[in-house]
DNA sequence: CCGATGACAAGCA
DNA sequence: ATGCTTGCCATCG
C-alpha cells in the first residue's frame, strides 16, 4: 500500500509502533524507513506528539532518536514520567539516555 | 506569503 | 567526540 495522505502516514506510524515489543525500544528514522519514508522521520515525531495529547494506546515512550536519547520526555509530563516507563519495562535509562541502546534497539525491518 | 521552530537524521570539519 | 549544515514536512506568528 502507497501512503499518500498524513492520516495514512500516521496509521503506518501506530502500526509499527504498537509493534514494538515491551523492553525494546526504536528510533524515529527506523519507523520512517519501516514505512517507506526515511526522510519523513522528522514527521513521525510530529505525529508522536499528536498521539499523546489525543485519545490512543501508543507507547510512545518506546521510540526515542536516532541517538537512544529521551528527547521526547518533555511531552509525556515534567515528571520523568517516560523514563520511569523504560525502566519499568527493564530498559536502563541513566540521564535521558538508554543503555546498550544497540542491545534494546529494535530495528521493525528486521523483526518484520 | 515568508520566516522560524520542532519528539529527527546523515554528512562533514 | 562535539558542533554546524542540509534535507524534509507541518505548524505557528
Amino acid at each position: 500500500m502507497q501512503i499518500t495522505d498524513k492520516e495514512q502516514l500516521q496509521q503506518a506510524v501506530y502500526e509499527i509502533v504498537k509493534l514494538i515489543p515491551q523492553g525494546r525500544a526504536t528510533s524515529y528514522g527506523a519507523i520512517a524507513k519501516a514505512i517507506g519514508f526515511p526522510n519523513l522521520s522528522r514527521m513521525v515525531g510530529q505525529i508522536m506528539s499528536q498521539c499523546n495529547s489525543g485519545t490512543n494506546h501508543i507507547p510512545a515512550h518506546r521510540v526515542v532518536n536516532s541517538s537512544g536519547v529521551l528527547s521526547a520526555k518533555d511531552a509525556f509530563g515534567v515528571s520523568g514520567e517516560m523514563q520511569q516507563l523504560l525502566e519499568t519495562e527493564g530498559i536502563v535509562v541513566i540521564n535521558d539516555r538508554i543503555q546498550n541502546w544497540k542491545t534494546v534497539f529494535w530495528n521493525p525491518l528486521k523483526e518484520l
